[in-house]
DNA sequence: TGTACATCAGTGAACGCGCGTTCACTGATGTAC
DNA sequence: TGTACATCAGTGAACGCGCGTTCACTGATGTAC
C-alpha cells in the first residue's frame, strides 16, 4: 500500500479539513486532529513528519479536489468566456461544498509552512485563466488573471460566510471581466464582450 | 496623559509592526515584542489587557495611518475616476512604505482576534469606493467595490513581495474598472470611461 | 504444517519548551496639610 | 519647607498550560525454511 493513499492518512486529512471548518488554522493542533480521527497521537507521526508537513498535505488535497472539479466542468468547452465561466462556477460551488475553505484559502497564506504551496496554487489558477482572458481581449492577460483569481477567492469567502451563492457579487465579477453572467441563448459559443483594450490618451 | 497616546504604548506598537514585517503574525510573541521595545514583560500588560487586545490595537493603528494618508491624498478631488485613482495610489504607496503590511492585510484575516477588525476596515474602504464606482457607471457598485478592494489588496501584496510598484499589474487593475492609468492631459476632470452596464443579451 | 524472524502501522505516556498571563514589588512624581 | 500618603508606570521572576515531538513497546501480518 503506497504511503500516499494509506487509509489512516486519509482519515487524518479528513479530520483536519473538518476541524479547519470549525476553527482557525492556528488552533488546528495535533491533539485535536488525532482526537477527531480517533487514532493515537503517535499514529500521526507514522504518516506525517511534522505538523508543517501535514498542513502542506492538507492544502494539496484541498486544492487537488477543487482543481479536479474544475477540470471536469470545463475541459470540454471552447476557450474564452464560457470556459472561464464554467471553471469559475466549479471553483465557487466547489468552495461552497468543501470543508476548510477559509483555512485553505485565507489563513494558509499566512502560515509560513504552507505559504509557498498557496502561492503555487494561485499561480496555477492564474496561468489557467490567463489565456481565457486573453481570448476575451485583456491587454495584460497574466496580470488580469492574477486579479481575477483574487476576486474569485473573495467571492468564495463572502459566499462561505453566508453559506450560499451571492448572485449580485458574481454578477459584478462577470461585469468587470466582460463575460455574460448567464449563458447566451444557446449553443457553444461564448458571449463575447471584449475587454476594453487600452486605457487612456 | 491619556492611556491611548502613552509613549510606551506607541513604542510597543512600533515594535510589533517592525516585527510583523520580519515574520508571521503567529510568531509575534510578547517576549519578542518587549525585547524589541526594550521594556519589561510586565510593562506590556500595563498597556494592553491581552495579546488579542494588542493585535487589535496594532491593526487599528496600521489602518488608521493608511486611511489618513488616503484621505489626505484624495479629499479635495471630484468624485469619480480621479479620486478613486488618487486614493488607490495612496493606499498602494502607503503599503509599500508601511511596516507589517503582510501581517495586517493578510494574516490578520485569519487571526480570530482581529478578523472582525479587518472585515470592518475592508468594508469601510469598500463603502468609500462604492460611490466612485457608481459614478463610473458600475451596475453593482457595492459589490464591485468589494471586488475592487480585494484586487487592490492583491496588488499591494504582490508589490510588497518585490518591494516596488508593479506597473503592469496596476494597469490591469485600471483597465478592469475603466479608469485611465495616467492622468488625462491636464485639468481636474476624470478621464471617464463608463463601465459596461449590464451583461446579458 | 509448524516455527522463527522481519516488517510495519499503531499506541500512549512522557518530555521539554515556549507561550500568555500574573503579581508582589520598586521608584518616581504629585498632592495635602 | 518638610512630612506623609496616593498614584501609577514599570519590573522581572514565577506559574501553569498546551503544544509538537519522541520513543520503547505491542500486535497483526507476511515470509523463509
Amino acid at each position: 500500500m503506497p504511503a500516499h493513499t494509506h487509509p489512516t492518512r486519509q482519515v487524518l486529512l479528513d479530520a483536519g479539513l473538518a476541524l479547519a471548518d470549525e476553527g482557525a488554522l492556528s488552533t488546528l493542533s495535533i491533539d485535536l486532529i488525532v482526537e477527531k480521527a480517533a487514532v493515537a497521537k503517535g499514529t500521526f507521526y507514522v504518516h506525517f513528519r511534522s505538523r508543517a508537513d501535514y498542513l502542506v498535505a492538507l492544502h494539496r488535497r484541498f486544492h487537488g479536489d477543487l482543481a479536479a472539479g474544475i477540470r471536469a466542468a470545463s475541459a470540454d468547452l471552447a476557450q474564452g468566456g464560457s470556459r472561464l465561466r464554467a471553471a469559475t462556477l466549479a471553483y465557487l460551488d466547489g468552495c461552497l461544498a468543501a470543508r476548510g475553505v477559509k483555512a485553505m484559502l485565507l489563513e494558509a497564506r499566512g502560515e509560513p509552512a504552507v505559504a509557498e504551496e498557496v502561492a503555487a496554487s494561485n499561480e496555477r489558477f492564474a496561468r489557467a485563466a490567463a489565456p481565457e482572458l486573453r481570448a476575451l481581449g485583456a491587454r495584460h492577460p497574466a496580470e488580469t488573471a492574477r486579479l481575477f483569481v483574487a476576486m474569485v477567492a473573495e467571492v468564495a469567502l463572502v459566499e462561505l460566510a453566508k453559506g450560499r451563492r451571492n448572485t449580485s457579487l458574481r454578477a459584478a465579477l462577470w461585469n468587470l471581466i466582460g463575460v455574460a453572467p448567464r449563458w447566451p441563448g444557446r449553443g457553444v459559443g461564448t458571449h463575447r464582450r471584449p475587454l476594453r483594450g487600452g486605457a487612456g490618451p
